[in-house]
DNA sequence: CTTCTTGTTACTGA
DNA sequence: ATCAGTAACAAGAA
């Protein structure tokens, strides 16, 4: 699923490829994939040029020329493919690891003087919307710290977690808290941090607050380097999957053996998510 | 057929 | 007001 490391890998993909060029049409094919109406979608965005490309949590960010922000949420399988017109092969654009696109859960087109970007999702929870500044800003507010920013810093993190009696693997995945974790990158940073998933934040010594800390921006910047993790459906900006996948300990590794101490892998439900954890080295 | 998967939000209750 | 917990959403795989 695309969570932080993910949508930062596709964001540095597409950056390279769409800043500065021009959205020359718009083909839209299921309308509840753009949030709003169509038509008002379509006079927004066509003519404008891309200025850059941002993140915030999972959601990436398209800046305009015009001022407004093309936004996209992947939620769950949703994918963001470019292709330039040298791929083209008959019907459509043919990529190695997804096949030939258009495809049958292609539902947003746009399309630039040489290329066109595809908005893939096989589950159709992720969505696309044009926002204006001030928008932008109020949803950007909405979210917690970027933990890869120089603004997570420990002693405001473990003010936090003293106040809060939730199961600490609840929080992490809190969009509000720290922006961007979801429930694989939960598992593994409690596991490289040695502390179960179901433990209360405020019940973590200042040792476990400083591992989970660390563990946090660790995981994070190792799995981005190996260009995410895919699970299901997950492709980075050019239809590719991620690497991170081999680098996994925990999740999806139920009743397998952990790969630090030998004990057995659990898996329960936090926060009604599938939860993994070492019933022997995670205290 | 049932059960499982997840990011986000709406809703409930404290 | 703030916090915590859960159901709902969709569609495909097993």
């Amino acid at each position: 699923m695309p969570e932080l490391p993910e949508v930062e890998t596709v964001r540095r993909d597409l950056a390279q490829v769409l800043v500065g060029r021009q959205i020359k049409a718009v083909e839209i094919r299921r309308a509840a994939t753009v949030l709003g109406v169509s038509i008002a979608f379509r006079k927004k965005i066509i003519g404008a040029r891309i200025k850059n490309v941002e993140r915030r949590g999972k959601l990436l960010i398209l800046l305009l020329s015009t001022g407004d922000a093309l936004l996209f949420h992947l939620k769950m399988t949703g994918q963001l493919i470019f292709c330039n017109h040298k791929t083209v092969v008959a019907g459509g654009r043919n990529l190695p690891e997804i096949g030939a696109l258009p495809n049958k859960w292609t539902h947003l087109l746009i399309k630039f003087d040489r290329g066109t970007l595809f908005f893939n999702d096989q589950r159709q929870f992720g969505y696309s919307r044009v926002v204006n500044k001030n928008e932008m800003e109020k949803i950007k507010a909405k979210y917690g710290v970027e933990p890869l920013s120089a603004q997570f810093k420990f002693a405001e993190f473990a003010k936090n977690l003293a106040r809060r009696t939730t199961a600490i693997k609840a929080l992490l995945m809190k969009q509000e808290f720290i922006a961007g974790i979801g429930n694989i990158y939960a598992d593994e940073i409690c596991f490289a941090a040695k502390v179960r998933p179901t433990r209360h934040a405020n019940s973590l010594s200042l040792t476990e607050q400083r591992a989970l800390f660390s563990a946090i921006k660790k995981i994070l910047t190792s799995a981005i380097k190996f260009r995410g993790t895919t699970f299901s459906d997950y492709v980075d900006g050019a239809g590719k999957s991620g690497g991170f996948s081999k680098k996994l300990k925990v999740y999806d590794r139920a009743h397998k053996k952990c790969l630090r101490c030998g004990g057995i892998i659990s898996k329960i439900r936090v926060g009604g998510r599938g939860t993994h954890f070492c019933t022997s080295c995670q205290k």
